[in-house]
DNA sequence: TCTTAGCACTCTCATCCTGAGAGTGCTAAA
DNA sequence: TTTAGCACTCTCAGGATGAGAGTGCTAAGA
């Protein structure tokens, strides 16, 4: 398992046959291979540098006399090693870029921009999460009476996100008595979380005190919200796959796709380790086993003290790794400076 | 095409041959028919009613010697006439009517679970889009003042949805006045929309002005907004579908499932002339070449005065439009009730 | 006049067979 | 250590075949 057994031209190889693979999804033999790349050695030495790196567990054979594919160690190996750093082409960053920019739409509109984004150059299926904010922090507090006990509380967090919710008190109170109120706890709390929020309500009289365990408890409440919602595109492009092209695996691929709170795990858990940069995850990494045939290109966006959410896409383990990883880097990084953006406005 | 043209047998074996081309998935000869369900009558009757049927559009023969599948025109008048009225079964209900008021979360959770209960109920794909308020009302104004010539407009509308904007002033102004401007506003404007909104604000000094051209120009908006975000699910049903199970026709299902710009037109155009009721939609109906090969089963669902949104099911033409339909008017039903109740808390 | 038994004919589809093509491992020579 | 040559293996596309299901038509029966 050691990863300095290969030699160069083993690497060669390797590199050959997974770039081979991805292109054609048919296993690679040894005369193909010279055929096609001149390189300056015959068959028979690429058959016995085949025949090691199958005997190492970097390449594997469907059937005795067939050609390689490589095997979950022979991608890691490929990505981590040999893949070199890739970028999207110029033109194409800018076209993205414009396309971005030229829409000055809601969070949602980004979403499914960067997904469709995402699909189209990836060629398989895209997910973005819509952004959370990290941690969320009390801003402003207004209350609004409206008629007898009922008060619409409006609540304004650090991001600009507002929520509104209805209360029923136990008294009627005038509207004089609920602005101070709401002035007394902006003033105290502005700046704080929902911990914050709370070690500050004893301080307060009843009212007062009621009404900050309610804005504690919703400060809470949008932490716990794990992600936001999962939006998918290019869901048709994994069924163009080759592998997902029957019917039994094409409607598991779906049906995995469709499969939010897996996602969400797989999304939380993945990218736990890492803050920045792009994350691979391939076949599962033997820790779900439901995406053994699948690859997962993966990154973070947003920035900390702003909003954080998922972006990446899901595919065969026999996807065009470089195209992934360029194309989830780049648009990762626009929605980045677009969270940042929107967030400072 | 009159619909007067068939007698009571020749109805029989209408609906006997929808039933068991749904069941089935295989054209259906007479001999089969006469097996199966033991009617009164010989294989050569029945062949002889077929003849009749294929003749007048109801059925057709992929082949010469191959059994009868209905036409568009057939499986019309099998819903319109020969259908009846069908309810899901009453423990279905219950169960149904269980996870909907087991949820106190948000519209977003509602709008997954009716689109669930639809895709499992009906073993097709479901589309459910969130609900939009019907008319956007002005209700409530906040102006905060944050520093210098930054405010925080905040704008309550009617049914409890809030939006909030970042202004910049030509002047800074005090939170004194910025209330008092704010308070009239409120007085002056409460319960009318855009265009009321407008009418008003000829009455009011420069400030005033200025922030109720933001406030009609953002109602407005809110109604432009034509269709709010299509959630989906129980795509893989479609492709367990005989009929979509090579890759081809697969892929071009779930691209019309993910195609947003076209069933958010027929989901307008389908709907617009009914209001309540169940809007069934068979081949597209020659108005949408792309939906030659499938049909939906659509309701419209909430309130007048309150919210609207759609939801509805997606499948070959092949469905069970019995189950559908039960399923769509059920969850429809529903959805109303949530959205009625979440406007009156 | 309507229904039905019988019959010859048609068309599909699953299965089997077969040969071409691609690939392999091994051996022996360079 | 590399490579040419060779015998062998395995897949896969394409063609042949026969069972099965279905039809239309005709002529006889109710």
């Amino acid at each position: 398992m050691s990863t300095e057994l290969l030699t160069e031209r083993q690497e060669t190889v390797l590199a050959l046959v997974v770039h081979e693979y991805i292109e054609g999804a048919r296993p690679v033999g040894s005369k193909r291979l010279v055929n096609r790349y001149s390189l300056g050695i015959s068959s028979a030495t690429v058959r016995n540098d085949m025949a090691f790196m199958t005997e190492a567990g970097y390449l594997r054979q469907p059937h005795t006399s067939a050609g390689r594919v490589p095997t979950e160690q022979g991608y890691r190996y490929f990505v981590a090693r040999l893949l070199g750093d890739t970028e999207l082409p110029q033109n194409e960053k800018r076209l993205i870029s414009h396309q971005f920019h030229q829409m000055r739409g809601d969070v949602d509109e980004w979403v499914r921009l960067a997904a469709s984004v995402l699909a189209s150059q990836s060629r398989v299926a895209s997910l973005v999460t819509t952004p959370l904010p990290d941690r969320t922090v009390f801003k402003h507090l207004e209350l609004i009476g409206t008629q007898g006990r009922q008060v619409l509380m409006v609540l304004v967090l650090e991001g600009g996100d507002v929520r509104q919710q209805m209360l029923t008190l136990s008294e009627p109170i005038g509207q004089a008595q609920l602005r101070q109120t709401a002035e007394r706890l902006t003033g105290a709390c502005a700046g704080q979380d929902a911990n914050g929020v709370r070690a500050q309500s004893s301080r307060f009289g009843t009212l007062a005190k009621e009404i900050a365990a309610l804005v504690s408890e919703s400060l809470e409440r949008a932490d716990d919200f794990s992600a936001g919602e999962i939006h998918r595109d290019g869901l048709a492009n994994v069924l163009s796959q080759p592998e997902f092209s029957d019917t039994e695996s094409g409607r598991d691929a779906l049906r995995l796709l469709e499969e939010r709170s897996l996602l969400e795990e797989v999304l939380a858990k993945a990218l736990s380790p890492t803050i920045g940069g792009v994350q691979v995850v391939i076949g599962g990494e033997g820790a779900w086993e439901e995406l053994k045939d699948y690859s997962m290109v993966l990154a973070r966006y947003g920035a900390a003290g702003y909003a954080i959410g998922t972006l990446g896409v899901l595919g065969p383990k026999r996807m065009s790794y470089g195209r992934s990883i360029s194309a989830v880097r780049y648009v990762a990084g626009l929605m980045s400076n677009l969270v940042v953006e929107a967030f400072d406005a």
